[in-house]
DNA sequence: CGCACACTTGAACCCCCTCAACCCAAGTGG
DNA sequence: CCACTTGGGTTGAGGGGGTTCAAGTGTGCG
């Protein structure tokens, strides 16, 4: 079962012909593939949902009604196993397209884990779209193939690497994305806002909440990286922990 | 450097007109998409190319010049990290199509575990395709959608489950497909073939050929499966495995 | 026969997990 | 204002699943 929001937290299925224009997302996002003056026939099969911390809006098994896409916040996607044991398959943030499954059920569950607003698409509507659209389905291809990358990326992080490594990687991954105007030793890029608890960076990580624990401790013992508090790390030195990330043998 | 088959292994660039028609692969794979009338087409840009085991056709890092179709055997797709140690994102079957990518070089490796028979296609020339051919494009999307779900169970196998249960997963997965005229208690369904060494099977479960050969031993031992030789496993009890596959705690 | 190669088996080790205690900051209520 | 609770995070001690290292066992093939 989907957990719904109350109806008084649907935003807005109002304004559907400026709601996307005004977008902060759409550049991020498959949005950017319909241009301006089609802009109305997306907005109008968009509806615009908020979820908060800890509210899911995908369950894996149930059928796949809907796509999505993040306007703003996180949300985990992860999978689980009868006894409990959870793990989390990605992190969706600002821009991220939601929804593409292999058959009728979703092959996993999304839970916001910081305030989350996403523009909710039927998919029926949306493949619609797509047919008049050729460029949106263009787009929704490379977006698969970038998701593909990321995936096998991780596959190669939990079959081969090291808890060391893997917070590495994961730490480089969660670098806030290069700002056009901010030079190349810029120190922006090294302070990492961490949304979700210890627990689920474990559950991305195929760790224990303890090794996070203990391994960000041997890191920053290590200079490579300061924790000022609980959300955040600063990275001392992105050059050594990239070699790390990527795997070279210290 | 992507390796070259000898020039005297080029199969034919001739029949353009007819490989595809013939091609037993065709209802497995994206090529169905096109229909008789325009797979001269397609077949007009096919080079059908074969590889010798142990012989790689895709090196990660190298130029994405082409998609490849698999049309026979079985090739492993890998990732490596600088000291050597392996992880197998995938095997690609009959009907597999390969290439995929998000950017203009491979992220991953193909190499032959055993005789493969694969179409070349330019990547460049397959667009163009794809532009003349909505339905193509749309049959990539679902093939990528598909293969990002079976990444996603793969992410969920190496980050949370045992050696006993990736075994167990591996081992169903690899249950041929069930041919249409067998009954459901069909033995066919449960003999495996496996044309990768131990080392591959390791690289692909995050474990090691150690670990791969004692647990096939328990697994033996518990009666679950019997293996009449290196390269076959029969499948004995498949409610109790496929049970274990899925993380049910016994 | 003898070499090569893949697989199996055994023993010791180690990285990470499990279990448990502890810390700390943020409520909450008297 | 302080006692109490709650939940996330850290730290410590001990154990175990899988690795490592090493030897042994086929098995195909010249």
């Amino acid at each position: 079962m989907v957990a719904q929001a109350p109806q008084t937290v649907i935003v807005r299925a109002l304004g559907g012909l400026e709601a996307c224009a005004r977008c902060g997302a759409r550049g991020q996002s498959v949005c950017s593939a319909i241009d301006d003056a089609d802009l109305g026939k997306l907005g109008s099969i968009a509806v615009t949902r908020d979820f908060a911390r800890g509210q899911s809006f995908v369950e894996e098994g149930e059928p796949a009604t809907d796509f999505f896409n993040i306007t703003q916040g996180t949300a985990k996607l992860y999978k689980m196993l009868p006894d409990g044991r959870q793990q989390i398959t990605g992190f969706a943030r600002t821009g991220h397209f939601l929804g593409l499954a292999a058959s009728n059920t979703y092959g996993f569950s999304a839970e916001a884990v910081e305030p989350v607003r996403a523009c909710r698409f039927s998919r029926q509507r949306f493949r619609g779209l797509m047919e008049e659209f050729p460029a949106l389905e263009r787009r929704l291809l490379d977006s698969a193939c970038h998701e593909l990358v990321i995936a096998q990326e991780h596959v190669l992080l939990l079959g081969r690497k090291t808890a060391r490594e893997r917070l590495a990687s994961f730490l480089m991954t969660q670098r806030p994305p290069a700002a056009p105007c901010s030079g190349p030793g810029s120190d922006a890029a090294n302070l990492i806002h961490l949304p979700m608890p210890r627990r689920d960076i474990a559950d991305y990580l195929g760790l224990t909440i303890e090794t996070i624990s203990r391994t960000l401790g041997a890191l920053k013992a290590d200079r490579l990286i300061a924790v000022p508090n609980q959300t955040e790390v600063v990275i001392l030195d992105a050059i050594r922990l990239q070699e790390l990330a990527g795997g070279e043998r210290e």
